[in-house]
Order: C-alpha cells, then structure tokens, then sequence
DNA sequence: CGGGTGACATGCAAAAATGCATGTATGCGT
DNA sequence: ACGCATACATGCATTTTTGCATGTCACCCG
C-alpha cells in the first residue's frame, strides 16, 4: 500500500525506455532502485511484469498493461502540472518552446534574446525542429508550426503569411535569364514526385538532380551552385550567397503559426513571450512574403 | 522528480477526509508522514494546495484540482488491477460481493455457504446494502440488484424474474376477506405518494398508516399486526409470521440481475460464484413469483 | 581473441523517510 | 470551568530506501 504509484511510475520508465539502466537515467535513480520498485509492484499486482532475461528486463503481457495504465497516470499528472502551471503569474521559472531551425536561426533568435533581457528570471529552454512535439504531454509550452494543426486543446494564433519561390546563386540564375530552355537542375524532396508546377512556361527543361530530407541541406546545396532550390522567402532571403531565380515567382505557402495549450492562456510567462512574438512578426511581415 | 506520485495520492485522501489525521488512519501511515508529503508535493507542483487552519487543512482551489487529477490517476490505477485480477485464473484470494440485505439472508446465504465450501481458499467479503456500490472502482467486484442498470463497462446476467404481493398478519387477512370495505391501513415506502394502485376493486377504503424506508422496518410492522405491507413475494413468504393479503394478486417486479465488470470475465472466482448463483436460482426460481 | 560496453545481481554503508513522543490550539459537552 | 477529543507542529530515534562498489554474463567490433 506504501509506494504504489511510484511503483507503477517506475514500471512504466522500464517498459519505455527499454532496460533498467536506461530508465534509470531519465529518472535520476539508480538501476538498483528500479529492480527493486519493480518487484515490489510485482508483489502488490501479484503478477510478474517482467521477464528476467540475459539482455535485459522484458515486460510479460501484464507489464505492458500496466505500463499502459501507468502512462494514463502520467496524462493525469502532466495535465495537472499544465493546469497549475498555467494559473502561475510570475515571470520566473521554466518555460519550452519548439520551432523549426530556420525559423530560430534566421528569425526567433532576435524574440529569444529581447525576450531573455526583458524577463531574465524565465529559464527558457528551445527546441529545434519540425518534430510533432506533444504539446498535450508538455513536450513543449509553445509551438511555432509551418501549418496549422490545431488539436482540440490547443490555441492558434497567426504570426505570419509567407510565400516560397525559388532560390539559386547569381550564376545560375543569370544563366536561366540568358537561356529560359536550358536544362534548369532542381534540388528537391524526398517526397517531390515531379518539378514544381507553378514555374513560368518559357523554362521548358527541367529534372531533379538530387532529393534531400533536410532544408538546411539544400540550402548547402543551392549555395555550392548544384541547382535551384525552392523554399521559404524568408529562408531565401537570409541566404546571402544565394537570389531568387525567374523560373517562379513567388506563391503564397502555409502560414506560420504559434500553437499552445488551452490551460496555459493564462500563464504570464508564456504570454509575455508570444507577445513580443506577434510584435516580431507584426514588425517584420514583409520578410516574409514578396511585397512586389 | 523522485516521490512524486505517491504525493499526489496522499493529496487525494487528505481532501477525500477532510484532515490529516483520518487520511492517515485510511493510508495506514502516520499523519506526520501525510503531513511531509502534502509539502513535498507542494514543493514538487509549485503551489499551495492546502490552508492550515487551526482546525485543520483545507484544500484550497489548487488542491481540489490536484486532487481531481489524482482521482483519475486512481482510476487508472484501479483499472489495472482489475483488469489482471480478471485474468486471475486461481481460485484463492479475495473476492467482494454485494447484494440487498433481504436477499443475502433469505437466499444468497446458501450460495455463500455452498461456495465457500467448495473453494474454501477464496476470502469472501459480502457487502451488504442497496447503496450504489461502484463496480468501476472495484467496491465490489459482483453487484446483485433488483433493477437492472447495466453501467458503460458492466455486464449482466438475469437471475431471476419476480413478483411483489401485499402480506399482513392472518388475523388482519382473516379480517380483509371477511370486509373488504373495513379499513386497511397501509405499511408503505417513504416515496408513496398514494396507496398502491394495483389492488383488487372492491377494497374501497385504503389508506397509509405508516411510511418507512426500510424494508426490514416495514417487515417487523407488518409482523405485529400493524397493517399491510407490500413486499416482493420471497421476502413475504420467508416470514412465517406473514401470508399472503388477498387485497392485491402478485404482479411482476423488477428482474434480479447480477452485474459484474467486463473485465473480470476470465476471473475463475468470479464465474465460479456466478456459476453456483445461477444455479441456485434456477432451482429456486418458483420462490420468486407466484406460480398459481 | 581481447577489450570495451551494456545489462543486471548482490552486499553493505549512507541517506532519507517514517513513526513516536511531546506540546499547542480549538471546540464540545457537562 | 474542566476534562476530553480532534487536529496539527516539531524534535529525535529508528526503520526503510537508496546508491555505490563489486562481480557475472552476454554481445559487439576490429
């Protein structure tokens, strides 16, 4: 009855991370400590929950359930934290953003460092990348996403509209205004099952010459002259080594938004930060879209 | 990071009774103890969860939310116990059931002693009472009830089909036979609005001389010749000192079900205290309605 | 094949949580 | 007003939990 849902916490960290030694480390514990825990919610379910193997703790059938109910506990508790967190008006303790690298490089960097001057006592933490952080389990408090997806407990506010358009070095793009119909070389995605089709008529020979899965990637690419790239204006644009090239002009692309979770509406904190965000975003608009 | 969960329990039973002292009489640990870990979760969550008053702690709004979040964090929990008792395929441990006062002493004490007979390793607890128990948290893990309410994740089996009829002392039947336009007073429910609108017509002068909300009361009035009660026909016919009143035929009543949760299917107690309740029922199915 | 790494078992000493005893404040019934 | 019960605070000794050191086994890689 003592130490039971720390127990099932425990259980839980094995059966995610893998092994003892490996939730051990997340959990700030020993491994020892976890054999232990463990056995002891073996006792109190009455039910072994993992198999002692050579390589490692195997979770049985019944280790996975509880595993599975354990993790609906932690939904609980995340939830409960959020909820607290989210009724904290101080301008102090820690707060997560995540946004794709680009976007931080080029642009966040500048919100980040005002934001760091004016609240010092906020320990800020950045997460780059695209990745689809949860913003329900409180991977991060704030989410700035290329496309909106609003899950049901999440608030969405626009920061910004963009375009694409193409991007190449001078020479390249001097010798695509020179000769419209010679072959134009795109670094593309993984994912382009053609050449982009929104190009102007007169480039009539164009292929892929490489596919990459990173932005940062073609960005190099583009930069040592392999071919033309398309990606964001903003992106483009910070890139000094590169121009926008004529075989597109610019076309409105997804919208830049910052997401958040519904709890948190009134936490000062993060409040303040999507503040000096909007304003950001406000002040700079024409970077990203073409004005002409 | 470290006792976390466990925490948040004690902040549960603290707000679900009201003071330290009995949370801590339930949780089987000193209040000291409670007393430490509503501060360590305090600490752990940022917030105040509890006023100290002179007359003890009261949760402030933070701890009612920690606590509801809590509750479903024993929801989980809970959950999963059940689910691997349910796939308990032993026949030794405990085992809780629930039934109304008046049918565990006229029948199901039968099923109780011939079960107990035969796995004399199953710890047998019976509660007994009409009060909702909650099969979902596991107040009990078999439900027998008059009217069916068949929750989300129950499921029922019908026991038996009964009726109700009207008993009274033979003097006072002797006494309705002779003049059904004589007085009959009435041992009725609380809830009666009117005098029971199934009898036969010629009674023509009924009224209600007592209201009870006890079964067992009404049944120690009727005894002693206070009026005429009406009872479901098993309960009537198990009190020597009652027979049947002519006042009204026996009418069907609500069927008497068993109810048990899902998940506890495979639980080879259970069935087998399903099995033993069925059959008894089926033996004596006669006892429950009038077969005239 | 040896060296390195990762995963776990186990015994023992250090650290932490717990319970007990004692003390204060409040209310209740007579 | 007095004894009695409830509710909690706090210091200290004890029990429990934890971490560390050491040892085993298996695996991977050059």
């Amino acid at each position: 009855m003592r130490d039971d849902w720390d127990n099932l916490k425990s259980v839980l960290f094995v059966v995610r991370h893998g092994s003892l030694s490996a939730a051990a480390k997340v959990m700030g514990v020993s491994y020892t400590t976890l054999s232990r825990r463990i056995s002891a919610a073996e006792d109190s379910l009455g039910t072994l929950l993992f198999e002692r193997r050579k390589d490692g703790f195997v979770p049985t059938e019944a280790g996975l359930v509880a595993a599975k109910h354990a993790e609906e506990m932690e939904t609980s508790e995340i939830g409960l934290r959020r909820f607290l967190d989210g009724q904290d008006t101080g301008l102090s303790g820690p707060l997560t953003i995540t946004a794709p690298e680009l976007l931080i490089t080029h642009h966040l960097c500048h919100v980040l460092a005002e934001y760091r001057a004016t609240y010092p006592d906020v320990d800020l933490t950045v997460r780059a990348g695209n990745a689809m952080l949860d913003l329900d389990r409180r991977d991060a408090d704030l989410a700035i996403r290329i496309s909106r997806d609003p899950g049901d407990d999440l608030v969405g506010r626009r920061l910004a509209a963009q375009h694409t358009a193409a991007f190449a070095t001078p020479e390249l793009v001097a010798r695509m205004r020179d000769d419209p119909t010679a072959p134009v070389d795109w670094l593309g995605f993984e994912f382009w099952k053609t050449t982009p089709k929104d190009t102007l008529p007169e480039y009539t020979n164009q292929r892929i010459a490489m596919r990459f899965n990173d932005m940062m990637a073609v960005v190099g690419a583009a930069k040592l002259g392999l071919g033309v790239a398309r990606m964001p204006l903003f992106v483009g644009r910070a890139v000094p080594e590169l121009e926008l090239a004529p075989i597109m002009s610019p076309t409105p692309y997804m919208d830049i938004w910052a997401l958040s979770h519904r709890d948190l509406k009134d936490s000062a904190k993060l409040q303040a930060f999507k503040q000096l965000l909007v304003a950001y975003f406000t002040r700079n608009a024409h970077v990203f879209v073409a004005t002409d």
